[in-house]
DNA sequence: GTCTATACCTAGATAGAC
DNA sequence: GTCTATCTAGGTATAGAC
């Protein structure tokens, strides 16, 4: 695998596991074996490094939940699948989604990666609004109101449900934020 | 008012605005008007600095909580106060609660510290959990399963609420986030 | 493409005069 | 209690040799 592969692998690591603004050039070069200042030649700024890691993540995460939509004709199966993906994501209460890691980050990031994350949000959320579409539907969701309403409100869910349990460092607090959300397949 | 007091609201409002890593002595001597290196002498060190807000940030929400229960006595009425509570505090989405402004912080805070914050979650998520099971006798909340999966749930969905109205900067993010939450109360 | 060396800045914290 | 001055550590980033 090229440096700068092994570089993004590394960063995206590192990133959700310490936050963007938690990890420096140092400890990176460190991680892959690498002098700091060899990462600029890769990545001039931080901030092309934040753009590159946000877009890549976008793109594998999207291919995911369109797997999902494959695979699961039902809304009950996929919203089940689509937290099973955070819950993964979770590593067991050490790591957090990149999309999460990014949304909490203070500095400033450049404006290119605020739109990728934005963008990234949107899309998941109209993912999430398609399912409770179909489940008006098939009937395999719980007490379904507002398609929208209900994509935003599980995306806040999920999200906080994260944010919590690595706070606490318990990765039973995500289960505890989404079993009302479980519960809700039939 | 003292100067102490007055570093503890400056800070609780940088806090709240850009994150605990997002500012420092240097602003906050700025923002109140004296030099860094005085601040030293009312917190010693910023470890201290955060104690001291959480603490008194604990006290303050909690005896709000309990002003909610005072005045509704249904469970509706509380559920409805305390997302309003939550709404109020992100001050058109430019702010965060203190209790979710400290949960995404990265640089190890000390154990104290983390401690108060653990109880703080732990208060609001009893406090929850109680208003769930009124509204098991009174009826005022549709589709209740159990008291305490709601009551992480509710946390978990106003908590990324926040995270990701700030984010986007849009603070009818939170609204459209909470939606099905506010549309469950009779 | 990777290295050493270094520039430049900002952070938290301390010493000691007033 | 507040100040000036300073320390030490760490961050991002660059220059130029190899």
């Amino acid at each position: 695998m090229n440096t700068k592969t092994t570089l993004l692998n590394s960063a995206e690591d590192l990133v959700r596991s310490r936050g963007f603004d938690g990890f420096s050039y140092s400890d990176l070069a460190t991680q892959v074996g690498i002098r700091k200042a060899s990462i600029h030649h890769h990545y001039k700024t931080k901030a092309d490094l934040s753009l590159a890691l946000i877009t890549r993540y976008r793109g594998v995460f999207m291919e995911r939940l369109a797997e999902i939509s494959a695979q699961e004709p039902r809304a009950s199966g996929r919203l089940l699948s689509f937290l099973d993906l955070y819950r993964d994501a979770m590593r067991g209460g050490r790591s957090l989604c990149l999309c999460v890691a990014f949304s909490v980050t203070q500095t400033a990031l450049p404006k290119d990666s605020t739109a990728q994350l934005e963008g990234f949000h949107a899309d998941v959320a109209q993912w999430l609004e398609t399912v409770f579409r179909l489940a008006l539907h098939d009937g395999t969701l719980r007490g379904v109101t507002t398609p929208r309403a209900e994509a935003h409100a599980a995306l806040a869910t999920v999200e906080g449900a994260q944010i919590m349990a690595r706070a606490a460092e318990d990765a039973t607090r995500f289960e505890a934020a989404i079993d009302t959300l479980r519960a809700r397949a039939i």
